[in-house]
DNA sequence: TTGTACGCGTTATCAG
DNA sequence: CTGATAACGCGTACAA
């Protein structure tokens, strides 16, 4: 491996005049300085990277942790989340997986954002006491060192919800998130309310897990109880797409007998047929605003916990009694 | 921030005592040992990997360079190179852009797996010079510190003609993807060769881009010129779906009068009514073995260039005429 | 303008 | 078994 110090000997000089000439230091003619820049051309060096960040004490890359690579929801969000760090000269690198986690607390990396249930909040809160900067996407978290962008998850689930009721359904079934999911129970939490407050309205819980197996499972209950068209709100597209899979294999139809709600807005919820309703917000958005607040952080800068917005999307998977 | 120098004046012992200690070395008592593993979990003690780096040479990470994060394909295939990695203790990161690929000849990843056409086949090839262990999947590069693991595009290219043909279309659309795709100009090596061995089939090539728009643009073309039904082979999914929403807007019906066939079976494929024709392939394995070919070449081993072998997967986009 | 010397945190070598 | 010391490559204050 070539370093200044190769450089240095070839070029006849000590190796902090290598060292300025590389970095642009006006300390160092024009003539030598340019000299060693072509030496250091010719020889191929690379600076080392553990080297600078050893001696800098930062890398100038932010983390971003998910659960799982697959999923449609992140393409987007880490595309948002790249160009704002690019634009601050900062790289952004992906990770999954507990193995990881170890990159925050060694500073490997300058920050994180957290979207990744696995990801323990205790974890978090442990590397955040010792100086590491944190923006969560999926929880709450009260630490000066760490902070949330959500998704305005209420406002979501309420649209949903009152879209079903404005439609005149009676009877609607819940389909839930994984347990601990903090999406989950935001959105729960606003589905109780909407229902408590609707008397006419009943409200049937079934258990998921955002996936499609979730959806598939509920299909399962739904169709078993059956008796007249009823609404169906699955709190993620996903399990409303594992839903739909199974309802298709039977006699009921979906916008017709089984009203259909999701929320994400996932592509493939546009080319559903009919196509499924659900609430939509942007991703890009959101992960650029994740980016920012972190920076933000990195930069010894105060930030406030900021929301991001839903609309909902009407589709002719849930239609009037 | 603490380092193994606090622990060693803490504990009254030098501070290569406590590196041995805390690597688990045999070189020290139970005694010794037991007592800096607990000051140094008292100190939250983390070591820094910019010095482990620095000093070891190596970082344990492999890297993965994306054009984006968008896309339907990815999920599948790092899911398939994080399993892999994790197994034999590296991580994985995935980066994407140009500011990112540094990352290699600074040494931050020990290795790089390439599905970017973004990222020059000079600069691999320079990298590669320098001694980086390089798997490209989407050229060809001879050179020994690069291994390939390329899709079988002839044969799934093949594979779609034949199926058209057999189908008994006489004229069959091809929509390419963009200049310099390595995967397109393999596919169309094989769309050639299966039109010139069967006379009687006119087969009309359309410059695309492996993105939707590129399947609508190629869809206005189709539309104009219709006649009679044809078929329409596109290079990638993507493309078929972009030209199927386009398609959609007229009275022209898929799998009546356009007959299409795409290559990579995503998953949307399987959600388009009536389903989309397609080359299908597994993208896990595809992923675990290009990791798998990367590590080989990082522990030194000689490695050939292997092959992802494709299927033909029947929907219904694509009938008898 | 250039060179010297030290620090960053870890590991490896060599003495004791 | 333990300790002192020297790398590793880079950046920078300070001296010349």
């Amino acid at each position: 491996m070539v370093s200044i110090k190769d450089i240095a000997k070839k070029a006849g000089v000590s190796i902090s005049t290598v060292s300025y000439a590389l970095n642009g230091s006006n300390k160092v003619t024009d003539e030598t300085s340019s000299k060693i820049l072509a030496i250091a051309k010719e020889l191929n060096y690379v600076p080392n990277a553990a080297a600078r960040n050893l001696k800098k004490r930062e890398t100038k890359i932010v983390g971003v942790f998910l659960t799982d690579f697959r999923g449609d929801v992140y393409g987007d969000l880490l595309h948002g989340m790249k160009e704002i760090s690019n634009l601050q000269g900062y790289d952004l690198i992906v990770c999954s997986g507990e193995q990881s986690h170890k990159m925050l607390p060694e500073r490997m990396i300058d920050g994180a954002i957290i979207l990744d249930q696995m990801f323990a909040s205790e974890e978090l809160l442990k590397y955040a006491d010792l100086g590491h900067k944190i923006v969560v996407l999926d929880r709450e978290l009260d630490h000066p060192n760490i902070n949330q962008v959500l998704l305005d998850n209420k406002a979501g689930a309420t649209l949903a919800m009152e879209h079903l009721i404005e439609l005149g359904h009676k009877k609607i079934y819940v389909v839930t998130g994984p347990e601990g999911s903090y999406d989950s129970m935001q959105r729960m939490k606003a589905v109780r309310m909407v229902s408590e407050r609707s008397h006419d309205v009943e409200c049937i819980e079934i258990s998921g897990n955002f996936e499609k197996t979730g959806g598939e499972k509920a299909a399962e209950q739904i169709i078993a109880e059956y008796k007249e068209p009823v609404a169906v709100f699955c709190l993620n597209d996903e399990m409303a797409i594992g839903l739909w899979n199974r309802i298709s294999e039977t006699d009921l139809k979906i916008g017709e007998h089984i009203h259909l709600i999701g929320f994400d807005n996932i592509e493939l919820a546009g080319y559903m047929q009919p196509r499924l309703s659900t609430i939509n917000y942007s991703k890009q958005k959101w992960g650029a605003l994740a980016a920012e607040q972190l920076l933000k952080l990195l930069s010894g800068d105060t930030v406030e916990n900021e929301r991001i917005y839903v609309t909902l999307v009407r589709g002719e998977s849930a239609n009037r009694v």
